[in-house]
RNA sequence: GCCCCCAUCGUCUAGUGGCCUAGGACAUAGCCCUCUCAAGGCUAAAACCGGGGUUCGAGUCCCCGUGGGGGCACCA
């Protein structure tokens, strides 16, 4: 369609009024690419003219995120550039000054009206168009500068055109036509001064020399108006792409602020803040979002940025509204995990340990567990409750859980004590070593080798499931095995006792 | 209500008029592997919203329905 030879300028423009959204984080990456991969630039502008929802802090979890992914910015208001400054609110002056320029061509009026009186029915079904209503819109210059300049309080609106139509084009879905007839006079310019998205998105990115404007379907109702703006400013306009909305996972509307925090009650989370803590690599989470609304062919699916970066193309984006899937997230973390270095992955899920208690002072016992570990992992945060007893200086398994299917305390006490014995006189004690014995000993007490197995993780995991038992022999040691097969026998001969 | 967008398995999607008996992935089920759990391998079930056209031929193009989504602020 319309795949970029030359650098493109991109922008992604959010504005600071609460968490950031997955959706967000996919437009950003979107844009992200088509920089990259063109050699272009990729600018961070905050869209923070209504002061009233502002959200202190929201921008600082917002940079901290796009961080996190790896979607670094080459312009923005942390690290300037030479189109700034990268705040609208600092830029008022700019926006003041192309809008008297429409107001003096006659495209844009100064509006008295005390409130928005047209707008005022119950319900949009019933509302007016406020040009219909209007006195301001056939003032001369003059009467409005002077009511203006006694202090009178007022918006800047454009002044549509009743007759006719309007053509824009998305480069994915086309031209989009619609008749003037049903816009309206929109405000341009708050009565604060400030102005509003419209009129500013369209001075920024011209100012900017943004290349492609990559934003969300949401924008589709408005974008009309964008292209009148355009016109009467007389600039040419970037290519637009408008990826549709992320859908609930049930596919039915897109999120509300109720339906996130449901989701946080199951321990999900459509907020780019809280997938670190969740155990997701952002390697993951790129992978995911790139492919909601993007493919590349009907077979890859496993994606690093770096081979976004180059696969990525605009032709390939689809129009139509997708549902958020979390399993496939789990699926792709799990393909990420797989794909790192072990010593990667150890380094990684350290804190984990840390945050649910754990001291991790050797590193090579970390190594040996993030190796041990790495097939078997969902989400990172899964490390302490699946390793955590290798931290542990003295664990204490259920006691019921030593005596095996089927087994009398007797015989599994018989059993332990046969184990113990093995391993303590093996010359040396690895896999290779203890393996063959142990099953071989199973044999001989008519027991089935998961017994053996079944007893050992018991008592030296406390778990009914872990890792390879002896894998997590070694790394646990036999000093430390025999110690707690020593106290599981003791265990065992009390229930002995009982009986 | 008005305006706009969209429409292939439950979900994300491939498909750009014949390569489609519609391909892949997630999830689901079964089997294999196996000391538990995973990972891995194999298999199964699962879709072109409906109706009209256009064409020798339509999932693919057009129209109309229907369905879904978005918007209708001095919010972005």
């Amino acid at each position: 369609m319309t795949q970029p030879s030359q650098p493109a300028r991109v922008r992604f423009a959010p504005s600071p009024t609460g968490r950031t959204h997955l959706g967000s984080g996919r437009t950003a990456l979107y844009n992200y690419l088509l920089a990259r991969q063109t050699g272009g630039q990729f600018i961070l502008r905050i869209e923070d003219t209504d002061q009233k929802r502002y959200v202190p802090g929201a921008e600082e979890e917002l940079m901290e995120s796009l961080r996190w992914l790896g979607l670094d910015w080459d312009e923005g208001p942390d690290v300037g550039g030479p189109y700034g400054p990268y705040r609208q609110t600092e830029r008022k002056s700019i926006y003041q000054k192309y809008a008297r320029q429409l107001i003096e061509n006659g495209q844009a009026y100064y509006c008295f009206c005390p409130t928005t009186k047209a707008e005022e029915a119950e319900s949009p079904q019933q509302r007016r168009q406020h040009r219909e209503l209007c006195p301001g819109r056939d003032l001369t210059l003059n009467e409005a500068d002077a009511r203006r300049s006694s202090g009178e309080e007022h918006v800047i609106r454009f002044r549509m055109p009743f007759e006719g139509s309007i053509t824009v084009s998305d480069a994915m879905r086309g031209d989009i036509s619609v008749e003037n007839s049903t816009l309206d006079d929109y405000i341009l310019v708050k009565s604060n001064g400030l102005p509003v998205y419209h009129l500013a998105v369209v001075i920024d990115d011209h100012l900017m020399e943004i290349t492609h404007a990559i934003r969300t379907s949401e924008w589709l109702p408005t974008f009309p108006l964008h292209g009148h703006i355009y016109n009467a400013l007389g600039w040419d306009q970037p290519i637009w792409v408008h990826p549709s909305i992320f859908l609930k996972p049930d596919g039915k509307g897109k999120m509300s602020k109720r339906d996130s925090e449901a989701l946080l009650e199951e321990g999900k989370s459509i907020f780019l803040g809280d997938f670190k803590d969740m155990g997701y690599l952002p390697e993951a989470v790129v992978n995911w979002m790139a492919l909601i609304g993007w493919s590349y062919d009907d077979k890859t699916e496993f994606f690093t940025l770096e081979n976004l970066i180059e696969k990525f193309s605009l032709e390939k984006l689809s129009p139509a509204p997708a549902a958020i899937n979390f399993s496939k997230l789990d699926h792709f973390n799990g393909l990420h995990i797989r794909e790192l270095d072990s010593t990667d992955l150890a380094k990684r899920i350290k804190p984990y340990f840390e945050v649910a208690g754990y001291t991790v002072d050797d590193e090579d016992k970390l190594q040996q567990i993030a190796e041990t570990l790495q097939v078997r992992m969902a989400t990172l945060d899964e490390a302490p409750e699946k390793a955590g007893f290798f931290f542990k200086d003295e664990i204490h398994p259920e006691p019921e859980s030593l005596i095996g299917k089927k087994m009398t305390a007797f015989a599994s006490l018989e059993m332990a004590t046969r184990i113990y014995e093995l391993i303590a006189a093996l010359p040396d004690f690895s896999e290779e070593t203890a393996n063959q014995p142990l099953r071989d000993l199973a044999v001989e007490l008519g027991l089935k080798a998961g017994h053996v197995f079944g007893f050992l993780r018991n008592a030296i995991t406390t778990q009914k499931v872990s890792p390879p038992i002896f894998e997590t022999m070694t790394i646990v040691g036999r000093e430390k095995v025999l110690e707690r097969i020593e106290n599981a026998i003791a265990t065992l001969e009390k229930l002995t006792q009982n009986d």
